[in-house]
DNA sequence: ACTACTTGTCATACG
DNA sequence: CACGTATGACAAGTA
């Protein structure tokens, strides 16, 4: 697990830093933390749907985002500018690779990959290669990459599927049907080696033209390069880390995103790239400026939603491990109240003045809490000056006086100690005016629950260690709310998942939800529900395309755009093996299947072809053949209405002929909607997760929020208390004698004004405050 | 052999 | 009503 995330962590480090350059939204802080699951998904994704489309918008989002600033401490620094270096090398080692690469890609549609066949690496870095090479615009290049891709791999699958050897007489039959028909549609043959010949797309006409060709391709070789160039497409879509053999897909990734950076640096001028990192390693700042590095590498990814809740559960984190420290520390001195040990921040903190940023044992949390030190402000210098004092007197004091003091202030419930009800005496001329205000503030807080902790932590005695037990219960509350909140896909992922979630929906179905993200919303919809475009482009491309089902695997890895039935064809090649129950099965496979002629085709791979061509069709399709339907399932099933009828009328078919037609339709339409319906269905699946990740993140940071409360409420009771002792102290009787704890205890007053009544009357008012919320509560 | 997952299909409801 | 779509349920295939 350890070297597991070292490992991936530095490779995405890499990836992670170079997106930064370029703007795109990371959380870097989910990986440089010990946030090992979001890592995980993302690299080795249980569901790559998520993760990749992730990716995608990683990639689309250029607002910056979401890392944190607590990541940017020194040794990411060094991290990240060893790492630096490193994707500099990177750059450098991949060159040569690439240009090998693209032409390797280049050289495919003229038909002469099948002699070199690229290793499954080779094509993969074929993509980005060829993705370097092209245009400078990142965008449209992509997509032309895509189309480019499409195409050849039509190509690839226009010969790719094999060709059944052992035709019947039936089939002979349907394929001089098939041709009649294509004739009768204007398309003599000469047409169709045209089309192949030029524009490499009719598969039908290359099947029948090139079978030695198909011999050719139809062996592993095809395949061999259809897995490349389903990796490709990965590459294409640059998801690196959901291909399997990470170092070099990232450093592909890495590639691309240099390129990327070069497109989009907002560095400036530089046109080389490496000169871009360089310059961007003098950006990066030397050690002794952080801040620099800060602003100038990390800037555009901190936006802050995620910021600040990360900082505070670090402050958190550190807090909690203070404090259990101090709570081991004084443990054995726990039953000294008002004790301050030297390891507890909170004591510290409080007997030392509040606004001090010398505190070296200050809870850090407190230093992002502006409100605690405010109201602590709200004390005059004198108070402050007199708590000072007062904290070190009062150490004397409270083991002799311990349960008087003790039942001053823990009978007194919270309410009642910062608005005691009107009793007559003499008010304190001190702390009187000052005191409510500021308590009273922030008793307007909804927080009785944990006022009541506080209280309950207070009447057993006010000792801190308690308090900060008590209030680690909460800590370790929102801790286990943080590691939920990071566990299933933490910042990151559930931002990826967000993203991908929100890009799915938008789906080009009509009915899909909500979502939101209008900026990936293209991702989507390339990939998005399963269209069946029966618009006159289908009619024209579909002699070319091969079959269009929705091939999981590739859905699944590879979720570029196939809305485009053009580009569908590589799909079922890609996945070599498996059920492929294509109803937009190209027509020219089927012909090809049933017109090859004999001569053709060679012995050897007659079997083969015959076998793949069985897995290829669909039971539909080998009923229509048997049935002998003259037109393809394509078109039985994309056709609009009007033009399916048209295509029936032309032909004089029985009714099994044309029940089984209209079985084959309605199936085929089905079969699209019940893919579309599963993809809404999972992309309302990640919306929800996405939607209860942000829930717990929420809660996460609500109970933070929640825990400072309490931690600032106990300083304040602190504050109070020592408050207390010294007022208490300094008072005289007629005689010039101190009163004694156990007889006398002060009240505050609701005006603010501090009443010093006898302990019984105050025990009195103690009990019935004490009762008072309880019984709101009910 | 068993299981989980994917995909196709059917039935049904809805627009 | 015809047609297309959506979806739950089931079956078959696959890993």
């Amino acid at each position: 697990m350890l070297s597991l995330k070292k490992y991936l962590t530095e490779g995405l480090l890499q990836f992670t830093i170079l997106l930064s350059l370029i703007g795109v939204r990371v959380d870097v802080d989910t990986y440089l933390t010990s946030q090992l699951p979001p890592l995980r998904e993302i690299i080795l994704g249980p569901s790559s749907a998520y993760t990749q489309t992730q990716f995608h918008n990683l990639r689309n989002t250029l607002d910056g985002y979401g890392i944190h600033p607590k990541s940017i401490d020194l040794d990411n620094y060094f991290t990240a500018r060893r790492l630096l270096s490193q994707v500099r090398a990177l750059d450098r080692f991949q060159v040569p690779t690439t240009e090998v690469n693209a032409w390797l890609v280049h050289r495919d549609p003229e038909g002469s990959v099948s002699g070199s066949q690229p290793s499954a690496g080779l094509a993969l870095e074929s993509s980005s290669g060829l993705q370097d090479v092209t245009g400078p615009d990142n965008g449209v290049r992509e997509s032309e990459t895509e189309q480019g891709f499409s195409e050849d791999l039509e190509d690839l699958g226009a010969v790719a599927p094999p060709v059944s050897g052992d035709l019947t007489k039936e089939d002979i039959d349907l394929i001089d049907i098939l041709w009649r028909q294509d004739i009768d549609l204007g398309a003599g043959r000469e047409v169709f080696d045209y089309s192949h010949r030029q524009k490499e797309q009719d598969v039908d006409k290359d099947l029948r033209d090139g079978g030695e060709q198909e011999d050719t391709w139809a062996g592993e070789g095809a395949e061999a390069l259809a897995r490349n160039l389903l990796v490709d497409g990965e590459t294409g879509e640059s998801f690196p880390a959901q291909v399997p053999g990470g170092e070099d897909q990232t450093a592909l990734s890495l590639e691309e995103c240099l390129r990327l950076l070069e497109a989009t640096c907002p560095f400036g001028e530089n046109a080389e790239f490496p000169a871009d990192v360089s310059s961007l390693t003098e950006v990066v700042p030397s050690e002794s400026e952080p801040p620099a590095l800060e602003n100038n590498l990390l800037s555009p990814l901190l936006t802050g939603t995620e910021s600040p809740f990360d900082l505070e559960q670090q402050w958190q984190d550190l807090m909690s491990i203070m404090e259990m420290q101090a709570m081991e520390v004084n443990s054995s001195a726990s039953e000294i109240l008002y004790s301050a040990p030297p390891g507890d921040p909170l004591s510290t903190n409080y007997s030392l003045a509040p606004n001090t940023p010398i505190n070296q044992n200050v809870s850090l949390h407190q230093a992002s809490l502006g409100g605690c030190s405010q109201d602590f402000s709200l004390f005059s210098p004198e108070v402050e000056s007199l708590s000072v004092a007062g904290s070190s007197t009062l150490l004397p004091l409270v083991p002799s006086n311990s349960t008087s003091l003790n039942s001053t202030f823990g009978s007194t419930n919270l309410a009642g100690l910062f608005f005691p009800p009107q009793l007559n005496g003499t008010a304190n001329d001190t702390a009187g005016p000052e005191l409510p205000d500021p308590l009273g503030g922030l008793l307007d807080e909804a927080m009785l629950d944990e006022i009541s902790l506080m209280d309950l932590a207070i009447e057993e005695g006010f000792n801190p260690v308690q308090a900060s037990q008590l209030e680690d219960e909460f800590d370790s509350d929102s801790g286990l709310s943080l590691d939920s909140s990071h566990s299933p896909s933490s910042l990151s992922s559930s931002e990826g998942s967000s993203t991908s979630s929100s890009s799915s929906s938008s789906s080009s179905s009509s009915s899909s939800s909500s979502s939101t993200s209008s900026s990936a919303s293209s991702s989507f919809s390339e990939e998005g529900a399963v269209g069946y475009s029966s618009d006159s482009e289908t009619l024209d491309l579909e002699e070319a395309e091969g079959a269009v089902g929705y091939q999981p695997e590739y859905s699944k890895f590879c979720r570029m755009s196939y809305q485009d039935p053009s580009q569908l064809s590589c799909l079922p090649y890609l996945e070599h093996v498996g059920h492929n129950h294509t109803y937009n099965m190209a027509p020219s496979a089927l012909d090809a299947a049933d017109l090859p002629p004999p001569s053709a085709l060679k012995k050897g791979s007659k079997e083969k072809q015959a076998d793949f061509l069985d897995k290829q069709m669909s039971r539909d399709e080998h009923r229509a053949r048997a049935m002998k339907i003259p037109f393809t399932n394509d078109k039985i099933i994309n056709l609009p209405v009007e033009e399916f009828n048209e295509l029936l009328s032309k032909y004089q078919l029985s009714e099994a002929q044309l029940s089984l037609i209209r079985d084959i339709r309605r199936r085929g339409k089905n079969k699209m909607a019940a893919q579309n319906c599963r993809k809404r269905k999972l992309d309302t699946i990640l919306n929800l997760e996405r939607d209860v990740e942000d829930l717990q993140r929420d809660k996460a940071r609500l109970l933070r929020e929640k825990v400072e409360f309490l931690r600032s409420l106990r300083q304040m009771k602190q504050k109070v208390q020592s408050l207390y002792q010294e007022v208490f102290g300094r008072l005289r009787d007629e005689n010039g004698r101190p009163y004694s704890p156990s007889q006398y205890a002060l009240q505050y007053a609701g005006d603010g004004s501090v009443l010093l009544i006898p302990r019984t009357m105050a025990d009195q008012q103690a009990r019935r405050q004490e009762r008072k919320p309880k019984d709101r509560r009910k």
